[in-house]
DNA sequence: TCACATAAGAAACGCAACGTACTTTAAAGG
DNA sequence: CCTTTAAAGTACGTTGCGTTTCTTATGTGA
């Protein structure tokens, strides 16, 4: 066999197994996903991802792992309406279909693999989202749009939880008009309830 | 062998079928439920299964669908918190860890079967719960406690959502903590700020 | 009452993927 | 250069799927 591919080892193979994981996951969803279909398209073998992660979960959110975690632009819009538009769009755009299979798939195993709960539960807690939406709520202070507002972890949470919710139980893109409502009827009603003179 | 168990059919052998899913679905979870399981546990085989629904997905929904809906009762707290911790209780008592492994497994399906998107969804949208919402609403008001408010049913399906997702992150039974933030940080905030007079 | 249509029960099949064991062979490192 | 490491490849037993085939109990209606 003059055919002597060279035999990657370490780092570089395992970069290609994720990112194969990663587009096997994007093609069939998590619950389509095998092993061995990784395996063939990394152009390696069951053993060496076995020796490597126990599971197809773990696999799966080691892919996860390494695509690059989002990086909400803080371009201020003018508006808060505006500026909370763009932040929940940006998740919503992150949040797509496959984001949904994979947080279902990897969450219906936790009853065979307990321990994958809590890496699954780490990874969504997205800590910066507090942040970037004290931010936007400061330039609407700012603006005076607002009466001085801090929100809480749980109220900070509240974009991010309920776009993940919509965009699993959709299974389509979330469309703007959600967004829209999701904003008008919810977010802003709650950040104009947090101001202190109520 | 004078051993000749009576032989179900129809109804009855389909009510028993789809009690032992859900006492499956209850020990083991979704991604543990076997149709070999539910029909040894039934006491029965597994074409008498594949002949009724053409997949685990379908005998989970059907499962589900014989368990009765949540009757929320009204009864009046006297505050407008109080009513409210007790409705995101009540939801939260049902959307118990084995509903989040459920959902999960179900959604984690609809890549291969994607008609199962829209059966997840519909069993999801749970329309009653705005009136009740409104209704509590309605109390607050009477009291004098809130400005008169309506909630759109967006703003409506908020603590169910919320909560689904809690329970669906966290495994266990959503704490009574965690309700009080819902209760306290997010959705009286909401409603304040759903108020006319801002 | 009996014959017939229906569907339950049971066993086995081929398939796919799991997760593991074992061998061979290429690469890395002292 | 020689030893160690681990990747590639093969094969295995297991499990569950979804299906097929067959037998047999049950309810219906002639």
């Amino acid at each position: 066999m003059g055919e002597s591919k060279p035999r990657r080892r370490g780092e570089q193979l395992e970069r290609a197994i994720l990112e194969a994981a990663w587009e096997e996951l994007n093609e069939v969803g998590y619950a389509g996903v095998t092993i061995e279909a990784v395996a063939a398209r990394a152009g390696t073998s069951k053993p060496v991802i076995y020796r490597r992660w126990a599971n197809r979960a773990e696999l799966v959110l080691a892919a996860w792992g390494r695509q690059s975690p989002m990086r909400p632009d803080f371009k201020d819009t003018g508006t808060l309406r505006g500026d909370l538009m763009a932040l929940f769009g940006a998740i919503a755009h992150r949040a797509d279909r496959m984001m949904g299979s994979m947080i279902a798939g990897v969450m219906g195993e936790t009853f065979r693999h307990p321990e994958m709960a809590a890496l699954l539960q780490e990874r969504l807690k997205s800590p910066p989202m507090v942040q970037v939406i004290q931010k936007i709520i400061d330039r609407a202070v700012a603006r005076g749009e607002l009466a001085p507002v801090t929100v809480s972890p749980r109220a900070g949470r509240v974009p991010l939880d309920l776009i993940r919710n919509e965009s699993m139980l959709c299974r389509t893109p979330v469309p703007d008009s959600t967004i829209a409502e999701l904003v008008d009827e919810v977010y802003l009603p709650l950040l104009r309830g947090l101001q202190p003179n109520n």
